[in-house]
DNA sequence: GTGGATAGGTTTGTATCCAAGACTCGACGG
DNA sequence: CCGTCGAGTCTTGGATACAAACCTATCCAC
């Protein structure tokens, strides 16, 4: 994370006189490095030629290629032939698409994994949880995001490997959006650690219901906090359906 | 399709002599060549250099890289650094994981776009279940295949396009266990597609719950005859709690 | 002044080459 | 007989070179 950031910076400062430093880098690296320069806003959305981008990141072009490949896979950038590159853009009907896909994939997950949550996994989701209230604490927003993925990949984990890395990948894209849009005030985020401890008391509990019911309502404010930012009056219909057939009754809460 | 196979076709007969022809493969071409290939199980599951796997198709190795990327990042393949390229293996755990994905996501699609469903919508559902059934009659299982991959994409494809994309990348995945484990005969092919006309009708009438009941139904059943197939004595626990989400009531069939 | 053709630069797509890492299998020592 | 080491082979990773496609700006005909 430090690294990546230190990457981009010395990036920026030699713009155009970029010495290549070539070492062997990874295809996974350059795929993390660039996923998490889009995510973090860094590598800006719009188009860019891929020399350019290779220079910024100071890696081959042939690595990037294939990393570019991948992430096209993953809904954040476009590669049509013969055309540059796109970084895609953020918009309110996708916000509100993405919301829906993780509520109905989580929604399911967590109902199935709370009940295999042995003490090992509850005590897991306790670790991260204070570790997050450390990062809050000393308002380290690099820390938090690292182990807030952390967090709900654990939360849905035991469902499988696939399910995971699927949940994990749209965790990506509703932190683009969290940190292009989401308001980042204290109080915002206070509130969003609050929920998440409420989720792990639910899965404590062994109440997988309540937990569902509340990692919806989690998702819905954090969309919610996001909508406002990208322009206010957007109706989220799709998300109140998927709210009621994940967990009936948490529409209501999006009247408000 | 059938360029691919006589693609497939030409590339075995050819073994090792392979008289190169370079016209000018897109990535793309080579992606979907690749993955229908895997999917049919014209390529199958184990480990295979990218020399042999770029002979085989008459396709450079770097497109393929590049393509092999795209699908490492779909879930068909692992590629780790410095190995060979592993065609990834079946198995029950992750047929169900499959279904409990597709359960989840399309559960929640089929409720979005039943009722903005118009008569544009519910005639082209009609006019593919249709080509279905005209294929089943002539028991072409290729074409079928195709329609029956546009008649799942139709389904949900209102619900948002991101969503489309990766319930046809689940049913990719979902096919290829069809094709290397279900029964395929004309029996089950018929109740399979019986079922698919009964959603379409629940979709007409405007029934979100009972379309969503019937297509649950429809892809437990199709699971189910892919356990048989892969080793049979497998219990489908989290199929069945994703079932009691999406669609309460329906886990009862599962009992069967 | 406007529309279209064209030349130039820009960008991507692919092949080819070389280096680095991993695997194989045989030789050697215990 | 078994384990270990090492040379050779195989395979992938990355850079580079070049061709094809695209985009742009200029010029010319009307």
């Amino acid at each position: 994370m430090t690294a990546d950031a230190q990457k981009f910076d010395r990036a920026h400062a030699v713009t155009s006189g970029g010495g290549g430093v070539r070492d062997g880098q990874n295809v996974t690296a350059v795929h993390d490095l660039l996923r998490r320069g889009i995510v973090t806003g860094q590598v800006p959305a719009g188009e860019i030629s891929q020399v350019a981008l290779a220079r910024q990141l100071e890696v081959g072009r042939t690595p990037l290629r294939e990393a570019i490949r991948m992430l096209q896979r993953e809904g954040l950038v476009i590669s049509e032939p013969n055309r540059r590159l796109r970084i895609v853009e953020l918009s309110a009907p996708d916000a509100e698409e993405l919301s829906v896909m993780r509520i109905a994939l989580e929604g399911v997950a967590i109902r199935i994994t709370v009940p295999v949550l042995g003490s090992g996994g509850i005590a897991e989701l306790e670790g991260l949880t204070a570790q997050m209230d450390h990062y809050l604490r000393r308002q380290d927003h690099a820390g938090y995001a690292l182990v807030h993925c952390a967090f709900h990949a654990c939360l849905v984990a035991a469902a499988g490997e696939r399910l995971t890395k699927m949940c994990a990948q749209l965790f990506d894209h509703a932190e683009r959006y969290r940190v292009s849009f989401g308001t980042a005030s204290l109080a915002v985020w206070n509130q969003r650690q609050s929920e998440h401890r409420e989720i792990v008391d639910a899965a404590t509990a062994g109440d997988s219901e309540l937990a569902v019911l509340r990692m919806v309502e989690h998702y819905v404010r954090s969309a919610a906090n996001v909508f406002v930012g990208l322009g206010g009056d957007y109706r989220p219909d799709r998300l109140r359906i998927a709210c009621a057939t994940v967990a009936p009754g948490s529409e209501t809460s999006l009247a408000g």
